[in-house]
DNA sequence: ACCCTGAGTATCAAAAAGTAAACCCAGCCT
DNA sequence: AGGCTGGGTTTACTTTTTGATACTCAGGGT
């Protein structure tokens, strides 16, 4: 292979789409707040008590996730209290639950209780169990085995190369 | 619906399978390390070099991913070198995949250089690019949105409760 | 025998996370 | 008007994690 477009020598990797989804989710607590949010939670409190995490860090990636346009705050009114706000999904943030799924999925299969996983997952519509497959656009099956990287069109070596 | 089974109440989160996939791999860099294997790197110094990570963090997750099972060593021999050791992907740590490739397929998304993503990737077999789907057994392809969570045979509530 | 190189360890300072507690503020209730 | 409550913010302190740098070690080359 081409050493000047060989990913694995001197790319630059500033531009990685991984890393910066990292910067935006990697941190501590940030995947399990949006577990929560999936699982249908909503609420600054129902997060802190379910979580256990400290009041600060929550409300710190809060709103980092706000900022970032993966949630979103609702006002809501229940009967004889004051209007509060609600943290909802977005579609962008939707975008990220095939990760969070592939991580689950993984820790079902590799690291789950001896009774079995805490959690299933179904499709709504039709109540059957879920998957999370990589395909390709010929809509083959494709193992994780059979899959391979090469320089997209952002693709940059290292400047001081 | 019933308080004993909503899973957004007082659940026992200890058995969550997407915390403990990430007490294996949501440590910073670890995830990084498994994008470089993925790419063809295999070299502790191939790893240093290219993340710019510090050398212990870089030894220590390394040794946590081989005694996860995620990684294997082999030693190999380069001419005039001396045997070395050079660390491979198991089964194990290829099934952790389809979440790094939806973590990559949503920052090619919505953080993406102008140019485009840095790297692509294809089904090697086809030649055709790849996408991280839900499916569900049906095959129905799934949208994040249609998709519940509900208990499983490990699910518990807090003891305390 | 001595130097070089890849692959790590050891050490320590800096940054981030965790913990605990006090404080704030809007608005409903009395 | 004053108290109460949910949903936070602020501050102060401890512990853990990260980062930078120096050091080690094993073996091959000369």
């Amino acid at each position: 292979m081409d050493a000047g477009t060989d990913i694995r020598f001197d790319r630059d990797t500033s531009n990685c789409s991984i890393a910066r989804t990292l910067e935006v989710v990697g941190e501590k607590w940030t995947i399990l707040i949006l577990r929560e949010v999936w699982y249908g939670s909503s609420r600054f409190s129902d997060f802190e008590r379910i979580l256990g995490c400290p009041r600060n860090l929550l409300a710190e990636r809060l709103r980092k996730l706000v900022e970032q346009g993966i949630l979103s705050t609702e006002t809501y009114r229940e009967p004889g209290a004051r209007s509060r706000l609600r943290y909802v999904i977005t579609s962008k943030g939707m975008d990220l639950m095939p990760a969070v799924m592939g991580l689950m999925q993984w820790g079902d299969r590799y690291r789950a209780d001896p009774e079995g996983p805490a959690i299933v997952t179904r499709h709504r519509s039709c109540g059957a169990r879920l998957d999370v497959q990589v395909r390709c656009e010929h809509d083959h099956h494709v193992s994780a085995a059979d899959t391979e990287a090469e320089p997209g069109p952002g693709f940059r070596m290292k400047a001081d190369h």
